[in-house]
RNA sequence: GCCGAUGUAGCUCAGUCGGUAGAGCAGCUGAUUCGUAAUCAGCAGGUCGUGGGUUCAACUCCCUCCGUCGGCUCCA
């Protein structure tokens, strides 16, 4: 007999060799169908495995995050024997959960469509209505290698092959399909209950370019049916929150094909929204010190070669040419700054200088990638560099990271963090990259924030700190970055004179707060659905004369708000109120004004306020106090920083 | 760049078996002067993404290219 700890401290005793199920049997839990696999001294397995070890375990339910990810990564199992019974040629390779679903990747020349995918789930149903157990087997390498080459899974070889020595090597069957995998998978076919099939997509053989191009088709599962429907939902309101359809919608933004593909047009109303926002980064740009300057579009290669950009980043620039000479077109704004510097002696006095620039970039980005303002060709950075002393480095980051935490809070957006470390292809001193490293990281430990560290991922100049912030569907986007630079002071020779009257090297931190001004506004579109608050909102108010008689009164009320700074437009169409509301509510704009006789009669506007009901009458007075409250830029709450003669 | 899908009026979408296009909204004109999400009537609007091919005849079938969408790789 042994004796397993739950994590409520309440104690089984087993015999030694008993399954999970046993176990299941014994602790009485109230729905046995809703476990799926079992935590056995922190290691997920199958109920169906024997036990022989004491120690803690736990009871992994359905609809835990590990139980969701057991149930998906068994769905897409189920999936590959549906493909492969109706589609014999197709190779297996992986198919892992994901967040929010799974994917299966087959070699299929001739590739599958969505149209087939109907087939693959009717086909997964009957597999299911088979409840089939699934079956675990641990087999030697040489036994694993037979199984699978007899097969011709040339994948799944190869997988064995790069499968460390000593690991065990096990399959899951169920049916008469079998698959090398991990697991641990649900007890049987019949516990997946609400699964979909989503799209298909081509996908490179571990995700490299170089490989054959495999197919895969992605497909969620859920504990039950209402979940899946929830899921689908979300997907559905994603969409209508698209920020391509709000801008089209909304008339924000176009991208034409004669212009170019991922080069945007603002329209008017995206125009403005721009504007304030700009505005808005600018003040708060000069009230942490920084400087603002601006540099041309085009600089002579010579300069990208000595900055390393034409050696490491050619493949996204652009470059033209003028006269004799050949010029690049940048993708990055940090040379003007450098030069901005290099052209007097520097003294230690002045440092830490923070040059700021909204300066519009362009890259060479694939055609593949491109995405309405998500990802483009010409894009306008809040961008900046900061040149400091290596003594200054850490505080600086520090600065920035709480710059750029008081702006998400402002916006309402919580983020997590990365630290991003050398890449293969890059520039510069180990020992500098080290340094550079360790600044970051200890600025992450000081900060007090949980980070993830992505190996190889940094810049070629530099590692980095990402910042993601989740939007409100909980999706991720990358945005602010902070990223550590040696090299480039080192290659443009930049220098200080020191106290001890010595020249030093500064070091310089390349950093955005929202990133892309376009990427930015696309996630603003999609997080407000469009609505944006009232301070960026390119109307602010409207106001809705009941009849032709109420409009001069109306050209008052919008007079004196317009004498505030306040947007406001007027709607003098022969037009019923019902009709201007609806079309006010459907251009989210924030207040509507409706004045008519009484109105008048009173100096009063009756206000609506956009996706709510009728606030009723107010005086001019307290219209003005609340549009104001809400149409005023806001700010972060750090105080402006002093400057001193140097 | 690669895999798959897709492209008809400003927008959303019909268009059968191949016989050169239709609706709603938006627009324009007129009537209506109206109290919290669409007043009525009339008019106008299209080189069916591009170029080529098959055919007596192509929005429709085939090929090319371009754009877009979903992914892969990449990334702010």
């Amino acid at each position: 007999m042994i004796e397993l700890k739950g994590k409520n401290g309440e104690a089984v005793q087993l015999e030694s060799g008993a399954s999970g199920f046993e176990l299941l049997k014994k602790t009485g839990v109230q729905d046995p169908k809703g476990i799926v696999a079992l935590k056995l001294n922190g290691k997920l397995q199958d109920l169906s495995r024997p036990i022989h070890e004491p120690g803690e375990f736990e009871l992994i339910g359905i609809k835990s995050p590990e139980g969701e990810a057991i149930l998906r990564h068994s769905t897409s199992h189920i999936m590959a024997d549906a493909v492969k019974k109706l589609f014999p040629s197709a190779k297996v390779t992986i198919g892992p959960a994901i967040e929010n679903g799974f994917y299966y990747d087959f070699e299929y020349p001739p590739g599958f469509s969505d149209q087939d995918l109907a087939g693959i789930e009717a086909r997964m149903k009957e597999i299911i209505k088979g409840d089939h157990p699934f079956k675990r087997q641990e087999l030697s390498r040489a036994d694993a290698l037979k199984l699978f080459q007899d097969k011709g899974e040339s994948y799944k070889v190869e997988l064995i092959n790069g499968l460390p020595e000593g690991e065990p090597i096990s399959t899951y069957q169920h049916g008469d399909f079998i698959d090398l995998c991990r697991g641990p998978h649900l007890p049987s076919t019949r516990y997946l209950k609400a699964y979909k099939l989503l799209h298909t997509a081509g996908a490179y053989w571990r995700g490299d370019e170089r490989n054959p191009q495999l197919q895969r088709i992605y497909g969620t599962a859920f504990a039950d049916q209402g979940d899946l429907d929830a899921y689908l939902k979300r997907l559905e309101e994603a969409k209508k929150r698209d920020h391509r359809k709000l801008g089209r919608e909304l008339d924000l933004f176009s991208l034409h094909e004669e212009v170019g593909p991922g080069f945007v047009i603002y329209h008017p109303k995206l125009g403005l929204v721009r504007a304030v926002l700009e505005e808005f980064l600018k003040k708060e740009h000069l009230k942490r010190g920084y400087q603002i300057a601006y540099g041309p579009t085009l600089l002579k290669s010579e300069l990208w070669k000595r900055s390393g950009h034409y050696d490491h980043y050619r493949q996204n620039m652009y470059f033209t040419q003028i006269d004799e000479d050949q010029y690049g077109i940048k993708p990055m704004n940090c040379l003007s700054h450098m030069l901005i510097y290099k052209n007097g002696l520097r003294s230690y006095r002045e440092l830490p200088l923070r040059y700021f620039e909204l300066g519009t970039v362009h890259r060479h980005e694939k055609s593949g990638v491109l995405a309405g303002l998500f990802r483009v060709r010409a894009f306008t950075q809040d961008d900046a560099h900061i040149i400091c002393t290596p003594d200054q480095l850490q505080g600086e980051v520090l600065g920035v990271m709480s710059f750029v935490l008081e702006v998400m809070d402002l916006f309402g957006f919580p983020v997590e963090m990365e630290l991003s470390t050398r890449p293969a292809d890059s520039i510069g001193a180990d020992q500098d990259w080290e340094r550079a490293i360790s600044a970051l990281d200890t600025a992450l430990k000081q900060s007090g924030f949980p980070y993830q560290v992505n190996e190889g991922e940094g810049a070629f100049y530099g590692p980095k700190i990402d910042i993601k912030l989740k939007d409100a569907l909980d999706r991720k986007w990358q945005c602010a970055t902070i990223q550590c630079d040696f090299t480039l002071p080192e290659r443009f020779d930049l220098s200080y004179m020191g106290k001890d009257g010595e020249k030093h090297r500064p070091v310089m931190i390349h950093r955005v707060v929202l990133g892309s001004i376009e990427r930015f506004l696309g996630i603003l579109i999609e997080h407000f659905a469009g609505a944006f608050p009232t301070w960026l909102a390119p109307v602010q108010a409207r106001i809705l004369p009941i009849a032709d008689r109420h409009h001069n009164y109306a050209g008052q009320v919008a007079d004196r708000l317009l004498e505030k700074g306040v947007r406001v437009e007027l709607d003098l169409r022969n037009e019923k109120l019902n009709y201007k509301i609806r079309q006010a509510e459907s251009e989210k704009i924030p207040f509507m004004l409706v004045v008519g006789d009484q109105e008048e009669q009173e100096q009063s506007v009756s206000a609506r306020i956009r996706g709510r009901e009728d606030l009723g009458k107010m005086t001019l007075e307290q219209l003005e106090g609340r549009i104001l409250a809400e149409a005023r830029m806001p700010e972060t709450k750090s105080k402006p920083t002093r400057r001193e003669v140097p």
